[in-house]
DNA sequence: ATCCGTATTACTATTATAGTAATTTGATTT
DNA sequence: AAATCAAATTACTATAATAGTAATACGGAT
């Protein structure tokens, strides 16, 4: 687990009850006190006060038997309020839908943020093979998102992240060191967008465009479309798709405001 | 040295954080730091280090020349993650969707949370008049989902909640006293759900009736249909719309799990 | 009843935060 | 270009809040 130092002014009991908070998804929604004290690496007394900050205010609520704890009522509504007070959310999802639903594509938008990007809108095909992927993601080496955002940022922040970046193994041809990941980025430049032709996971293929700032030129996040081997081989899917790829990109990278 | 014998379990800092992100709405998006110490009543310094801290985890974002903040690409991803993790949700949406779309109704799902009702999910119906409410409210005794859930409460909550409403008047018919609303109580208990008769806002009328708990039979939220005296007169939206409220609010409490 | 694992409370040393005040920044006017 | 002003940021400390240890209560299982 990689922690950042940060300045004076940080709350850290903030940082540590909003990290609580993001325990709690669809696959895993009820943990113990003691589950939470475990993957939090704090004592059992603090992650107390925490959870019971949050139980208070309504936020978790606890099972009535066992002490698992949940999501309560003012979660659901602050995550209403959260989608609906990022207005771009709104400007994202109809120009996104329109191309899912006329191709029956798997789409995914990330935001870049810090050396993560944070997936903020997915659809997914009906009817094929996919996988469980956090919303938030340091793995820019081999995800075609990733690689998209890298091959434009400018060179010292790119340097930067290509030095943080694991280069662990996941699947056959991922990428596995610095030149090569550079190599890779060069031809994304000219091509204009990325693919990953199973770097991440054996037989997951995809294309990625970056959304530019209209303001900077630089990358605000990525656009990827997935598939699988399956289905078809990458060549056909870029073939296929690339084109409406960039076309959705470019829309996108209209809609999203700057900073 | 003094020390507390309760209470002393709960993260301050904590709560003002989340208070703090709730403050960012659809119709509030933006807030300077300034207004933001206003509203909490808070010094700058310790606003900015709360806010800072959201900041660089990506829940918040400054805007580039105008240092008015408003939500990052974390806040949607957190709020993506709540909604999805709060299981229950998936399985109110559809059942309201279908009402809504099959009668044009205006609809709103509360939970209820120590004094207040949360409201978790709601459809409006297009092309008529609508009031913005806030997703926390107090006022029970002025709304229909407040008095339907007050009327199935055990007798001494009722008695606390009666106690901390404030009986402003806020429309011609606005119940103002404890007696009057004990009368309107013994009603709703009887025809089974709360009507609410211009109490609220002017023009603004409604049915409510409590969602139940499974296991202890008292009230875990409220379903409300609302709609306007330029439509139609409180009794022909009673008569109309009764039998689809206490079928669809006993589907919901079906679905609720308890506590 | 007793055991065991987990949750909750009691109790401080240490640390983080609140608050005041000083400084910087950046936008606007002169 | 300098002056002005409002707002944001940093410096600094007293005080309040938290982390952590240990003791206790609780709830299921045996």
């Amino acid at each position: 687990m990689m922690t950042k130092v940060y300045g004076d002014y940080f709350a850290k009991t903030l940082e540590k009850g909003i990290r609580i908070l993001n325990l709690f998804d669809e696959n895993h929604p009820n943990w113990s006190l003691t589950e939470i004290a475990e993957r939090m690496e704090l004592n059992l007394t603090s992650v107390y006060r925490l959870v019971n900050t949050f139980v208070e205010l309504g936020y978790l609520k606890k099972g009535p038997k066992s002490k698992l704890l949940h999501l309560g009522p003012m979660a659901l509504a602050l995550g209403h309020q959260l989608l609906r007070g990022f207005d771009t959310d709104r400007l994202i999802e109809p120009l996104v839908d329109e191309i899912h639903d006329r191709h029956n594509l798997s789409i995914d938008v990330c935001l870049f943020h810090s050396r993560s990007l944070v997936r903020i809108y997915k659809r997914e095909t009906v009817n094929t093979l996919t996988y469980r992927q956090d919303a938030v993601s340091e793995l820019l080496y081999c995800t075609g998102s990733g690689k998209s955002v890298l091959a434009f940022l400018p060179a010292e922040r790119l340097a930067e992240l290509a030095k943080v970046q694991s280069f662990v193994s996941r699947a056959a041809r991922t990428i596995t060191n610095v030149d090569d990941l550079y190599a890779d980025l060069e031809q994304v430049r000219q091509r204009g967008y990325a693919l990953n032709n199973e770097e991440y996971i054996k037989g997951l293929i995809a294309i990625a465009a970056p959304i530019l700032s209209r303001a900077t030129g630089f990358p605000l996040g990525a656009l990827s479309f997935t598939s699988t081997t399956l289905e078809q081989p990458l060549a056909e899917f870029e073939d296929n798709y690339a084109g409406v790829l960039c076309q959705l990109a470019r829309k996108l990278s209209e809609v999203i405001p700057d900073l």
